[in-house]
DNA sequence: TGGTATAGTATATAAAAAGATACTACGGAG
DNA sequence: CTCCGTAGTATCTTTTTATATACTATACCA
């Protein structure tokens, strides 16, 4: 193990990645590119706007989402992962097999 | 992308990494092998018993760490990673080098 | 003139997480 | 007989997150 538990980054690494939603927002920006507000929301299940704008403007805020708004009514706003937040795809996808595995695991040994 | 948003895994790993504390837990228990309760408390500044117990038997819950009650008194209890809670490993350090360089270019970012 | 759509904001409330502090059991040392 | 040390509980308060609901601006369409 190389990491000095007292020099520990992880913390710097989860805010980014944690609240409820923001793995489901960036699995899907990730996933479609380039999305509109009201497409997002869509894509994400009972998801309300407050929650939504405000992880959004979170994941802006660390430019790990870009967001254009173009001048037009209705307006319309899109979002994308920026090449910098394409570097913490790695991470989603250790920590979705690891997740996919501990599922399974649960699942086993409920099942005995 | 190979992550189908809808099947999303994140939430089960991050649930077991989340909690202010338990990171730095878990680092602590990656370098030095076996703890003492009150080993782990002066290791981790300024967290309280109640949050180290309550993170000791998340972690514990979930096969992550064990702890092993030897019947003395005083008493005498000793935490370990478990051959399972070792899996998180890589995870964690993917996280910690990620957050390194994410608190360099913040760092950057405002020394402009 | 009234309804629709988009991308929000505002306000109040509820639920979850964390923190502060005090308390316990028990054997051994003095 | 009292104090110390370990590994906790128990209770209360504060802080942080999340939810529910209502409201806004404005162009376009009928």
């Amino acid at each position: 193990m190389n990491i000095d538990p007292d020099q520990c980054q992880v913390e710097e690494a989860l805010e980014i990645v944690v609240g409820k939603w923001k793995p489901i927002i960036l699995l899907h920006l990730l996933k479609n590119g380039t999305m509109r507000f009201n497409e997002l929301k869509r894509s994400v299940p009972n998801i309300t706007q407050k929650m939504l704008t405000k992880h959004l403007r979170e994941l802006e805020d660390e430019d790990i989402i870009a967001r254009i708004v173009y001048p037009q009514v209705p307006p319309k706003v899109e979002y994308s992962i920026t090449e910098y937040g394409r570097s913490l795809q790695p991470i989603l996808e250790a920590m979705h097999e690891w997740g996919t595995k501990h599922q399974n695991r649960k699942i086993k040994k409920s099942v005995q």
